[in-house]
DNA sequence: AATGAATGAGTGTTCATTCAT
DNA sequence: GATGAATGAACACTCATTCAT
């Protein structure tokens, strides 16, 4: 604290965007840690060194960091789902698959805290990020269900009920990603769990 | 001063317990529908009709009642989990697995108001919530698992990494709890879904 | 509160406006002390020796407190105002309405912290509080023209532009109240200010 | 970074007085549209289109620019105040009092914004305000009281109760330029306004 | 001289909990 | 046991002022 009135010297030289990284970085670890209730402004400000009155010039409040810390993972998450190539010289389905899910379930670790938040905390803040993660996890489905559509269509997939076997697909991501990401501290194998989770979604566990 | 003693004395004949079960049923819809945190001693008190000293006198506090509920919902839970049979004149397996799934849906759908608390609110609500739920999805995973070594000891499903398959056999399961009964306020075909999920879950979706 | 058949609950509610009224009290003064809005709702709970969130249980809020203070001195007012009577055997007029005057003078001097806070404060407040107040200034507009209309119909009064003398007769009424109640502490002799006023708005200054 | 250069060197020209008075002339504006507390110094800056530390540079704060606020008016006034010629070829008293009337509702019209700060807002903002304008009145009131007080010894004016006329006459100005300078938009007719208040001050109302 | 990012004491308000009745 | 008025620490947020550049 005592290093407060040195602190102006420092950050002058800090650009406005530095400064606005800095404290969502540091919301990001707090937030993690602590849960969005449980996290007050202060906890905020202190964990980023701030005074009250600079967060808020930063940002509208608590809520609005919060958001802009979604947006800011589902972006992340948005830039691994490709769509896999159907072309006669295209590698195996299966294959292409397991690559997109291991760049996924890298991805949510190396964003480990965020993931946590998302995971945990978000679904509970209020109305707005509510919304906004169901319309994110609606896309998801959306693109899951589309393909399971187009796999069918070329014969690789069987019919199927798309709406509730898109559900299970999601649904099992989503529970890799809670229980190793999440509910775990350990850096996981990527690409050995990806083509385990490939596998049991195409096959399923009957011999 | 009179009426008092009246009072005293109907309330006297309600036992203690019923008044408990009166105050944590009405707390069950208001947090079902306004969230933990956004939930106040003052909504609780005002569904239970009870005053705000009374409240105390029966729970520890708000955390407290909601830990209750979630016990509550816990052991409904477990009252579902069956082993399925083995013996040599025991129904197909799948059938048996698609059974016990149906049960689970139904019991959830049956006591949606829990179930939504559960699945939207409770993880962000603190530390002795979240252990009490991942204990909960521990011994839910150890099942599933087990159960999975079982197979495999006598041939039924193929070897696989049992700790990752398990792991997206529940997601899979908390995916559809997810979309049909939480996101939802239809209805829903326990029986046909349970089909389509375990049979999800068995063949995959490969041709 | 149906539930009045409790002794306790109809003792209580009778504290509770003695609670309010204390609290309005005490506002009172601090409100004319220091103004609208160098008082803080930290004042206001300290002068009135109530926790803070006691102050919340009586009152919407500081504004909604102020805006009641005002009312009660508004219907004070009217209370005073009342039409001279125009009967054949009724006294003179001049003494009628000097009477009249008298009356409001002592009004607002045995409210003097009132009088002080609606001269001094309420203008700047907010504008819920400037309607109200423009709103009540405009009623003693119309009763003071609608009187000279009257009196020029029985040709007590000469005619005159209604709407600037009514202006000029309500202005050396504020005028007056502003210096002898506002300004000053002394108290006043009603009665005998009330006889020039009343003579120099009937005769002017003309010799 | 060079156009800062630039403008550094433009408003180097300017001189210091200038600045100053671009200042002020915004924040009038500001202060009689949103009033003294609503009034924030960002207000302030961003319609000068200044910083805010500049702002500091050439006022002590907000408090301070407000009372050279009204001293600007309260010297605008005084210029108008002139006594009444009593020579023997002077012209009748009752027009060169209109005179002196109609000159001071044009000033206050042509300075509407300043008027209405100081009729709605200066009372409420602090003591060295209030008492900068009470000192004001108290000029004035000793104006009007010293006039009539010439009158009745010129036996122009009937022996009346000085004090309490002389608070009447001033409180019927201030109500006039009250109704129709502050609390309306309109032009007025100053000459035609002035005839029926002194009218009505010299003459009274009665027929 | 001019800047504007930073400050932190201050604001009005909420709410889980207590306790005298 | 039952009550609900009272509590006060905590909350999110504002804004007049400062000061390193």
């Amino acid at each position: 604290m005592s290093d407060l009135v040195d602190g102006r010297v420092r950050r002058g030289a800090e650009s406005r965007e530095a400064r606005r990284a800095q404290i969502l970085e540091r919301a990001l670890d707090v937030f993690a840690e602590r849960g969005y209730y449980r996290t007050s402004v202060t906890d905020l400000v202190k964990a980023a060194g701030v005074a009250r009155g600079t967060f808020y010039l930063y940002f509208d409040g608590k809520e609005a960091l919060f958001l802009e810390l979604l947006e800011q993972l589902l972006s992340k998450f948005r830039g691994n789902i490709v769509g896999a190539e159907t072309g006669p010289e295209a590698p195996p389905l299966a294959e292409q698959l397991a690559n997109i899910v291991a760049s996924i379930l890298d991805t949510l670790q190396e964003n480990r805290s965020l993931t946590r938040i998302i995971f945990r905390e978000a679904v509970a803040v209020d109305e707005a990020v509510e919304n906004r993660l169901r319309d994110f996890y609606g896309e998801l489905f959306s693109y899951i269900a589309g393909t399971l559509r187009l796999g069918e269509a070329v014969s690789f997939t069987r019919p199927v009920d798309t709406d509730v076997v898109a559900t299970c697909i999601l649904g099992s991501l989503r529970g890799v990603v809670q229980r190793y990401v999440v509910d775990r501290d350990e850096p996981l194998d990527a690409a050995a769990m990806a083509g385990t989770i490939v596998d049991f979604n195409l096959n399923g566990i009957r011999m």
